[in-house]
DNA sequence: CATGAATGAGACTTCATTCAT
DNA sequence: CATGAATGAAGTCTCATTCAT
């Protein structure tokens, strides 16, 4: 008796986020998956029910990871300041390291195929960043507003300039990073 | 397209808008718009070549009154704070009011449906913005930073705000439009 | 602008009735209707939602026309044997006569593809005898028995011996009718 | 179709006359089969060529069995009447006892499964009836009509009369059994 | 012998586009 | 110009059968 392959799900999801990033999640499919992971189309349904059930396990799979690797290396004693530079170079440097998985991430984020579920995976994710502003605020150095807002901001503002760089092709150096920071930095502090 | 008659591209653009809020880009068919316009399928193909004409003839229409809006009520000779704090909250504010047409914009952002002449679109938009933080520069109030970075930067933070802000149903007061903009004007000072 | 075409459903239920007698209900796929129809296999879902409704659809259609066409030629004045034979009659060359469509509904009472609506249509069908028995009770020619058990005995009969015929190739007479007719008079007269 | 294990033959056809019952044969699958009967499906093709050999094999058994229950309490001295009302309530009984069985087979009868070979066991059964039918023709009982004809009437009548039962929960009692009888015995004397 | 993971042919269905009216 | 019926390529998913363990 062959052994169900753990090995097989990363296949697929390898394959799976190859091909998006490639050609985008409306152009994905199964016989396509199939064939990049040199997989019968079947074999995919061995290990997903359906489509759907693929991009959504996918899609939490990809969440967790990507908050585990965010947070990893904090070091909780360490002044605000430092944590607040490490969160946001892991956060900027895992977009750009993990790229094709925050565009299958986003690329899922408006489809139809993402359930309940999935759509409020973030709140999580949030948890830490609201924790370490509330530090702040206690520490009387972060802008008395409201975590949601702040994270929001920095965010996006993180989001759109790691957008930037895969555009323009920038190099991430140590002083673009500080760069970007001080602008999070300057804009959250009292 | 030939321009028969203007009323019904109106009518096939709000069609689309409409279909798209409701169900998203990836659920938007032919049948359905020629429905919701109340004209039939074959109509639209009169007036558009195909699916991925309509979306990006749309997308640029949107993109240009967009950018058209944001500019409308600067005032060049205004100070530097009046245009930056104008622009932002005509940027919020406009993102707001016309949400389905954004909503419409950004899934279409990571379609495949595209074309290479849309999605170069936003340099444009950009134009006015730089421009405006040159002179920020020249007046000494702006940081010394690449103005892609710095835009970037305003344009991720206040995406996400509004993005947060449909999410959670918070109402745009003044009182909230000062404090995103205090972000970004402390952000981006010296 | 081409009218949808009501003859398109006759060459749709024909052909799916040709396939059926040919090979099975289980064996019936749309690809194949389409083929036989010259349809595009497409054109058969401008008519039917699903390959379900097609099938229930037809199976109403039949069960409709079959009831119309074995009470049709009936005299209710006439006295109640006359009616019971031609009743009988009727039943008997309707089965052979539309044997195509007798086997398409056959094949489709135990499926799947039923559903609770169609399950039910027999019932009107088995109205006319029942109100004949009903007469024939009153005249006191018929066994005091229920009009359901009788009707089943009488239909089991006739069914049995016409599946014989076409099996046997057995031509239907006057004389072989009247036979037939003989049992099932004999059994329910009193 | 080896002989190691004849527990599992039954085993499979069990579990195959249950989801038969559940579900239809169309619904039948070899997956399911395993599932049910508690073996791996590569199992079922150690004792089962295909899935049709199978159906087929499984239809055999149970003409067989059926045949032979049928048959089995006769006494060929009592008088013909006793013969024929015992063989009736037999028939009758059968059908109702093993529902799940004659639901099985009248599945396969108008499927694509059924092989040649299957298709012709009624014959066998009729044997007993056809030779019952020439005694009671000999004693001056019977009508003088073709055995095929009249056990074609008196078998369609019991198909029906049980179909009536099962679908209506009518509970068999020895007044029904005799009813039922007395229909088929005043159609076939003389 | 027993297993169930792996496979791919083939089923149903959707939909952008065409074209006859 | 306006229409929507017609089309078939392409997508998702099922399932009988095989085969490595």
């Amino acid at each position: 008796m062959k052994l169900k392959d753990p090995d097989k799900i990363q296949l697929i999801y390898n394959a799976t986020l190859k091909l998006v990033k490639e050609s985008g999640l409306a152009a994905l499919n199964m016989a396509a998956i199939g064939k990049e992971a040199k997989l019968g189309m079947g074999t995919i349904y061995v290990y997903f029910k359906s489509k759907e059930e693929l991009i959504n396990s996918l899609f939490h799979s990809l969440k967790r990871l990507n908050t585990q690797r965010i947070y990893a290396t904090l070091t909780p004693d360490a002044p605000f300041k430092i944590n607040m530079k490490e969160l946001f170079d892991n956060y900027i440097i895992n977009r750009i390291d993990y790229f094709e998985e925050h565009f299958f991430v986003e690329q899922c984020s408006n489809s139809h195929y993402l359930d309940a579920e999935s759509r409020q995976l973030d709140e999580e994710a949030f948890h830490g960043v609201f924790e370490l502003l509330d530090r702040g605020k206690k520490e009387l150095l972060v802008k008395d507003m409201d975590n949601a807002v702040l994270t929001a901001h920095m965010m996006g503002s993180a989001n759109e300039i790691v957008a930037l760089c895969m555009k323009q092709k920038i190099k991430i150096t140590k002083a673009f990073l500080d760069g970007a920071f001080t602008l999070c930095w300057d804009s959250i502090i009292r």
